[in-house]
DNA sequence: TCCATTGTAACTACTTCAGTTATATTGAAA
DNA sequence: TTTCAATATAACTGAAGTAGTTACAATGGA
């Protein structure tokens, strides 16, 4: 299966606000999802946890509510969007437990824990080397044509 | 989100297959299942498209009917499972269509795709460094414990 | 011909995901 | 103090995918 798109829409918020992060202002979460084209409270669910990673501010009430990053787009990884937004490990283990008298059935679990946690470090490694701000450069380079 | 549990199963089973590799027999789905713990027409599916990707050989009708490693284990590599057995890609893109209007809404799949395909021949590469054979051994040294 | 086994379709139960609706809460500005 | 644009959150829906079960036709060696 996949990373949930929820990875993807999570990246185009982010990319969204840090091609109006000039503007030094708050943007409200139903402006946000016209880009995005989904809902406005989907996007308020993503941009929780979001803020609760400390990439993003909010602001409450009043007129000038919304939205804003938190800091530079330099400086927020996809690793980072990566971690404030998938909870589940990339691999799945068994649903029912495999036969533990069995020799492969007792020792197939832990091994591959091994090789899953590895693989999943080697993808969390590469995506530490891209930020928002490349994603920013590389969308406006295709939005171009 | 995490790619299948199905991933797991293919391995278990051609682990197991590699542990009895000296046998020289086919072995049926039933076998199998008592060692995985899950149902023999589950695994009968999984064993199809590992029979289609060339990883096993599968014997119809008799009495010695069932299935076998097509190669030896050496030669089986964790890549080799995953592409038999993962057939979407690693990462979604956008349920809805992003607002084509917008230059991020209209620029940032391409760019995502970009990133995402290098991230996941990132994670392939991975896998590919690693073999069935390396996954019995491993079993074993947790299995002795 | 026998019969252990595969191939496959149909169905169920369960979970997750995205989206919608509705309501309470926040807090700057008038 | 009131207004009101916005967030927070819960409850619900529809759709999709996963794993598991049952049933039955097809295979092919003995």
């Amino acid at each position: 299966m996949a990373v949930v798109s929820r990875y993807t829409i999570a990246l185009h918020i982010l990319t969204w606000l840090a091609y109006w992060v000039e503007k030094d202002e708050f943007f409200p979460s139903d402006r946000i999802a016209k880009s995005v084209g989904t809902s406005p409270v989907f996007l308020r669910r993503i941009l929780g946890q979001l803020a609760k990673a400390g990439l993003v501010l909010v602001q409450h009430g009043g007129t000038g509510a919304g939205w804003r990053l938190a800091r530079s787009p330099e400086k927020i990884s996809l690793l980072d969007v990566y971690e404030a937004v998938v909870q589940t490990p990339l691999f799945e283990l068994h649903h029912s437990q495999p036969n533990p008298g069995c020799v492969i059935g007792h020792g197939i679990q832990p091994a591959l824990q091994r090789v899953y946690g590895d693989s999943e470090e080697t993808l969390k490694r590469r995506l530490a080397q891209e930020s928002i701000a490349d994603l920013v450069a590389s969308s406006l380079e295709h939005g171009k044509r």
